[in-house]
DNA sequence: CCCGAACCTGAGCAAGCGCTTAGAGGCGTC
DNA sequence: GACGCCTCTAAGCGCTTGCTCAGGTTCGGG
């Protein structure tokens, strides 16, 4: 089993959300923001949804974008880590590129409620919070332009546009968070192995 | 020239819609839904970057979902006639793909505002609406389906899951109108190049 | 010169929105 | 057992929303 695999498995996805109460909040937000998008949703759903009264909310958040930010940060946070956990390992640069994907679109589609919001819902946040998150995008798009900047350098690779494939293949993955259905015919599995071979493709990696 | 790139060059977006007051606030609508998404556009925005009043609108649309419902038809008849055009050249399979792919790859950068729209406000739609344009989707899917199956018994191809591939391949090409920016550094053509390349190079094409 | 149809506006309605406030209830501490 | 602290609710405030409607303007045809 890779790094990537070891640290992809996510037991307790809110762990770090306390108190309980707060957690259930944003669980609750995170199913109604995917289902309806953040700006449909309404603060009396959100707080239906984790059984308290609207003004709960207020209590540990002190507004629904503040739900949506923190949210949007942790997801990050997380897919960030996936990636550079596969980046790190050791191997060649196929391996690691495979390894990335692999997990990185595990996650899109395992937790696909969760990555919907978390890639689709940035624009409705505020200035600053978005500033912080696309930071976080940025760290994302350099881990994977490292991978293949090295199996360009190593000769494993043969790509004539880096940050265009860089580009791509993170678009690539970012996507499956629109169309998977968990009721759909592949499983997440399914879906990053394929993927994996995409994408050793669209690098010329000989396979 | 190919007949996808005839057919591709759109000089007059929106003449099927008239009259001319009814077009004008379609074209607003088409602004506003791409900067802020469908549910935080109001109605009174609309009409305002129009140069109307608010209860102009409803002169000549029922309801602000019919506008979001007659842009994505439109949008999504015009995407669907550039893939048909492609599939429908002649050359190998290929060269049909790579002209379907640059077109609708195009298409979705140079006109990313109607096309964000088109392709990621899907859900905002009423429920026979949106029917109507899952309909036409799956036949967006059939078209590249077709031509990579024709490469595939052609042995022009090498590909292990057809309808997996075909999936990503639209998803990738779909993404385009999320993060394209038209001050970026790449035009609409370059992406469309690149894009083509990337997907030959996914389906195995000896290139 | 007037009519009727097409188009548009100003004013506003009912409903729903994000968020606030006053206060009730539970709970460990002294 | 009175205390402060935390959590939560009932009620509702001020505002915006999608949409309506009575009435005004414009204009080609008779």
């Amino acid at each position: 089993m890779s790094a990537a695999e070891e640290t992809g498995g996510e037991d307790t996805p809110w762990s770090e959300v306390t108190p309980e109460a707060a957690r259930r909040l944003l669980v609750a937000a995170v199913e109604a923001f995917a289902e309806r998008g953040y700006h449909a949703t309404t603060t009396r759903d959100i707080a239906g949804r984790a059984g308290m009264s609207p003004a709960a909310l207020y209590i540990h958040y002190k507004t629904k974008e503040e739900l949506l930010h923190r949210i949007s940060r942790i997801g990050h946070d997380r897919a960030l880590r996936l990636l550079e956990a596969a980046a790190s390992g050791d191997g060649t640069a196929a391996d690691r590129l495979a390894d990335a994907v692999r997990s990185f679109v595990r996650w899109h589609a395992e937790r696909h409620t969760t990555a919907r919001v978390v890639q689709y819902e940035l624009e409705a946040l505020g200035d600053e919070h978005r500033a912080e998150i696309v930071g976080l995008r940025r760290k994302t798009d350099a881990v994977v332009r490292g991978i293949i900047s090295e199996g360009v350098r190593a000769g494993e690779f043969e790509v004539p546009d880096v940050p265009g494939t860089t580009l791509a293949v993170l678009s690539l993955c970012i996507d499956v968070a629109r169309w998977f259905n968990a009721q759909g015919s592949r499983t997440p599995d399914e879906v990053g192995a394929l993927y994996a071979d995409l994408v050793l493709r669209m690098v010329g990696a000989q396979r």
